[in-house]
RNA sequence: GUGGGUGUAGCUCAGACCGGUUAGAGCACUGGGUUGUGGCCCCAGAGGUCGCGGGUUCAAAUCCCGUCACUCACCCCA
């Protein structure tokens, strides 16, 4: 085998495929349910999108973006996330203008060039939404509540982690103080605090360096900068978590690492996952438009990995089962298999899920085949059956079979297999 | 970018420290266990360039060097 799959890429094989799914299906639901709609946007945009948008001093535009430059000259990278690409696509078809309040949300492939490791991959998959218009606390609960929905009927456990970086004033203010903070400390912090201290430095406070923990333990919390309209927006949304009974704990270091967020700003992390035990965050991002050369539009947005979903799913050891076969044809011989080639289609187009074989194998051999895929039933056509016009058709629970004539075959059976779905477990009556 | 770990059958792994006849197991796969009835069990079969290249040796999966891949961790994030 000489060709594989990309560094940091992955193939999806069907018996995971069932869970994400099931993933997808659960996000869907609880997002409509809450009348979000879906957006899809390009899986590359302009590099400025993101370079503008994201900020150039983060890790992300900094290092970690698929660039390229088309035959065109035009430079463009692949998605590292999707808030600026809906900002983007939201100014575009000036969408403000239809309604107060748009909720869009996505699931897609993203795209960063970083060292994969456990929950880390360079394509990898985030399913968020974004709700853009309005200024209201409400809103900002909406997208939490909305994530631990989800989390809550996938059964995943979590932690969030909420704060608040206020307002423009509040950053400004507290910014300096900071700043003032840091050059006492500056010896003892890292050389890449020390550049983003000037840079950015709220940042400072997100690193996870020992070196950089320690000098910044004294430091001024942000909570106490927070006055006014960014004080009350805060406690606004803490006070609907409480009265929802959604459990957090304000971490007045959590800034997150891109530069369009404001206000709130939350983390849902797993302590099933390994070192990345980020299941998902996001925060309010008022500023973004303008980043954007457009109108300030104020906006709030939350983002998940699916991976770490999933991997949280296959370590709790959640078994998501294929869609359950109901009927699985047998056929014995050349004219048999035509029978039940034709015949499986027929049923399928009444609803049922059918299966037979095509490798000629033998009747011991298609009957395991059937109990293996755990067929609810089974129809079995030979020769005998052939000249008799009639099929076996067989209940494999209980091994129970009757006589079928080939012309009841297609009205009956759905009526036989359905029913007996609907009415599960408890037959005895049959 | 930096550091650690691991590469043997489709999958999970023994065998390596103490080189030695045809490289093993379990699961999965195929056939069969008296004519056409599944699960459990039993038998048989198929399936491997021991990651790749070089070196040492009478002899290398095993020792040495190189290389590639995968993986985990750091920075940071989903």
């Amino acid at each position: 085998m000489s060709f594989r799959s990309i560094k940091g890429t992955k193939d999806l094989l069907p018996p995971d495929s069932y869970a994400w799914l099931h993933i997808e299906n659960t996000v869907r639901d609880v997002l409509h349910s809450f009348r979000y709609f879906e957006i899809r946007t390009p899986v590359f945009e302009s590099t400025q999108v993101f370079a503008r948008g994201i900020g150039e001093e983060t890790d992300i535009v900094g290092k970690e973006m698929y660039s390229f430059t088309d035959k065109g000259g035009t430079e463009l990278t692949l998605r590292p996330e999707m808030t600026a690409p809906v900002m983007r696509a939201f100014m575009q078809h000036s969408m403000q203008a239809q309604q107060t309040l748009t909720k869009l949300y996505y699931i897609g492939p993203m795209f960063r060039q970083e060292r994969p490791q456990a929950g880390r991959f360079r394509q990898f998959h985030q399913f968020g939404y974004e709700s853009i218009g309005l200024e209201s606390p409400y809103c900002d609960a909406e997208v939490i509540v909305i994530s631990a929905e989800i989390y809550r009927r996938l059964g995943i456990p979590f932690e969030l982690k909420i704060n608040s970086i206020g307002d423009n004033e509040t950053r400004t203010q507290y910014r300096a103080r900071l700043q003032e903070y840091l050059k006492s400390v500056e010896d003892q912090l890292t050389e890449e605090s020390k550049r983003r201290m000037h840079t950015n430095p709220l940042r400072v406070l997100d690193s996870k360096a020992p070196q950089d923990k320690e000098a910044t333990e004294a430091a001024p919390s942000i909570q106490e900068f927070l006055f006014g309209n960014a004080r009350i927006h805060f406690d606004t949304v803490l006070s609907v978590l409480d009265a929802m009974a959604i459990p957090y704990t304000v971490d007045s270091r959590l800034v997150r690492g891109l530069d369009y967020y404001s206000h709130t700003a939350f983390e849902f992390v797993s302590a099933d996952l390994g070192a990345q035990d980020a299941l998902g965050g996001g925060g309010r991002y008022d500023g973004l438009s303008e980043q954007l050369g457009g109108k300030p539009i104020p906006a709030v947005g939350f983002a998940a990995g699916m991976e770490r979903l999933l991997m949280v799913l296959e370590k709790k050891g959640y078994a998501f089962p294929n869609a359950p076969l109901d009927l699985y044809i047998i056929g014995l011989e050349p004219e048999s298999r035509k029978w039940a080639f034709e015949t499986a289609v027929a049923l399928r187009q009444a609803g049922l899920t059918v299966e037979t074989d095509f490798a000629e194998r033998s009747f011991k051999a298609q009957m395991r085949d059937a109990n293996k895929q755990d067929a609810q039933y089974v129809i079995i056509v030979g020769e005998e059956e052939m000249k008799k016009q009639q099929t076996i058709l067989k209940r494999m629970s209980d091994g129970d079979q009757k006589e079928l004539a080939f012309g009841d075959v297609r009205e009956k059976v759905p009526f036989i297999i359905l029913g007996d779905n609907n009415q599960p477990a408890n037959e005895e009556n049959a």
